[in-house]
This record gives C-alpha cells, structure tokens and sequence, in this order.
DNA sequence: CATTGTCCCTGGAAGC
DNA sequence: TGCTTCCAGGGACAAT
C-alpha cells in the first residue's frame, strides 16, 4: 500500500524520466479514478501540457504542467509503471509522452483517484506537517498533541494532523518507540513524545532507502518491488515473534485498521 | 473542532 | 475441484 515511502519512490525514480516531456496521448481504459472534471475535459486538459515537475504532499504525487497540476492518489492498491512490459490487466489510465515513453496507471482495486487543477492548494491546505520537513518539530508535535484525546494510532494516520504515515508506518513507529497503539495522544509523556518524533524519522528515511515497502501490490515505476517490508518487527507480521522479547505481535482493530504491536514491549499504562 | 462509523472496491485467501 | 465468504485499508462523508 503506497504511503509516503513508497509515493517518495515512484516521485524520485518517475521524475528523471519524464521531466520536460510533452504529453501527446491518454488513453482512459476506465474512467473511475476521474474526478472533479468529466473524462473529456481530463484529456482535453492534458494533452500537449509539458511536465515540468513532479512533487509529494503527503500521499499524494503532484504533476506540475505548463500550465496547472495533475493529482493523483493511489489509494490502496494504485501503481505508476514506466513502459510497463507487463500484461496490464488492471490498467485503468494511460500517458503517452512525446519521447514515446508510458506511464500506466494500474490499480487492482479501482480505489485510487486522480483529478486536473489550476494549482495543489485544495490538497496542501487539508494536509498536516510533512514528517521529513523542518516543521515536524518535537515541539510543534507535542503541542499539536495536546488537543486530541484519540488513541495515538489513529491519530497518527490522521492526514489533517501529520502527512504521509498510513497503516504500516504507523505500526512500526509506535513500535520503535514502545507505545501502546490505544496511548491517548494526549496523556503520552515528553520522553514518549521525543522517542515517537524520533521513530517517524527513523522509520520513514529507513523506508525510502529501502525504496518502499510491498506488502500488497506496490511497485515502484519500473516494476519492481521494495525492499522496506522485510525490516518490519510488527507490521503485518501477527503471531510472529517479536524481535525484541519473544513474545508474540498481536494484532487489534482500530478505527476499523488492523494495528500489529507487541503487548509485552507497547504497554498501555 | 475532534471523533467515530460506514462505504467504496475486488482479487486472493480461506472455508466448506 | 468449485463455490461462497471474508478480508485488506485510505479517504470522503455523515453523524454525534
């Protein structure tokens, strides 16, 4: 599942090849990941734009044209692959640029969305800090998580309250720094609250590095998967041994999110 | 505003 | 083997 690792991925290895390309072509094999415009004023807006940047915010990739943006999610199951050789069954959308380069936009799922606009403010101004900016102060955190009295796990997925940490994320920071996923936000203590800034960090540039996580169906452009889910300890990884105590990871829902942690080590009190 | 529940979506796994 | 049921979860949205 693409979270900011894994969008981070697909930005860096996608934005070399198609920086300065002219978009000649887009072939809509299904029209659902469309929004906020018809399927008609989507090509018409597209096509001959150059590509002039492509940027993260949060979850989202940012396509910047000549002239306004293309956004796109890829929810759950969405991938980006350049001149993708593969049997593209669940192809959905299809870029052609002027250098005869594709970029296909597959999405098992059919969650994923993308829309055209003059510019990204509607999705900068709904996103919380950036976890890898400046902004992601231990400070501002822990003013910030002063006002929500949500178990911290679900806050930590909350998009308005910090950008980019989805459900695999989130599970392997709380881990790192001990927290029980149920902690209220509200009543974690300064060493909890450092420890946590910490891990979001560390896990998150660990993640990059490793060029994302596949859990499910996640591909980074050119088809190939990352390497950041085999150093998970709790994601995705119920009834295994937790690599620190021995214990067994267990798993909970909340907010109706599986959450992997390990009792022994995430205490609540 | 903060919080929580429901819905979307479908292939693959699990169960029978 | 083949059918049915369940499950995964990001984010929009509505309700409280």
């Amino acid at each position: 599942m693409p979270e900011l690792p894994e969008v981070e991925t697909i930005k860096n290895e996608l934005l070399p090849e198609i920086s300065g390309r002219r978009i000649v072509r887009v072939e809509i094999k299904d029209d659902k990941p469309i929004r906020k415009s018809s399927p008609k004023e989507f090509l018409k807006y597209l096509v001959g734009k150059e590509i002039k940047g492509l940027d993260r915010r949060g979850k989202y990739l940012i396509f910047h044209l000549s002239k306004g943006v293309l956004i796109i999610h890829l929810r759950m199951t969405g991938v980006l692959l350049l001149n993708s050789q593969e049997n593209e069954r669940f192809a959905r959308i299809v870029f052609k640029l002027d250098d005869g380069n594709t970029i296909v936009f597959s999405d098992r799922r059919r969650l994923g969305v993308m829309w055209v606009a003059e510019n990204e403010e509607e999705v900068s101004i709904k996103l919380g800090t950036e976890p890898l900016s400046k902004e992601f102060t231990v400070e501002a955190f822990k003013q910030r998580l002063q006002s929500r009295k949500a178990p911290i796990k679900a806050v930590l997925l909350d998009q308005s309250f910090i950008a980019g940490i989805g459900n695999m994320y989130a599970d392997e920071a709380l881990f790192q720094a001990r927290i029980h996923p149920l902690k209220k936000a509200n009543d974690l203590s300064l060493v909890k609250i450092r420890k946590l800034h910490r891990a979001i960090i560390t896990i998150l540039k660990a993640a990059i590095k490793n060029k994302g996580a596949s859990i499910d169906t996640y591909r980074s452009p050119d088809g190939r998967q990352g390497t950041a889910h085999n150093e998970f300890k709790v994601a995705h990884r119920k009834n295994c041994v937790c690599p620190e105590c021995g214990g067994l990871i267990d798993r909970i829902m909340i907010r109706n999110r599986g959450s992997y942690f390990c009792p022994a080590c995430q205490k609540l009190s």
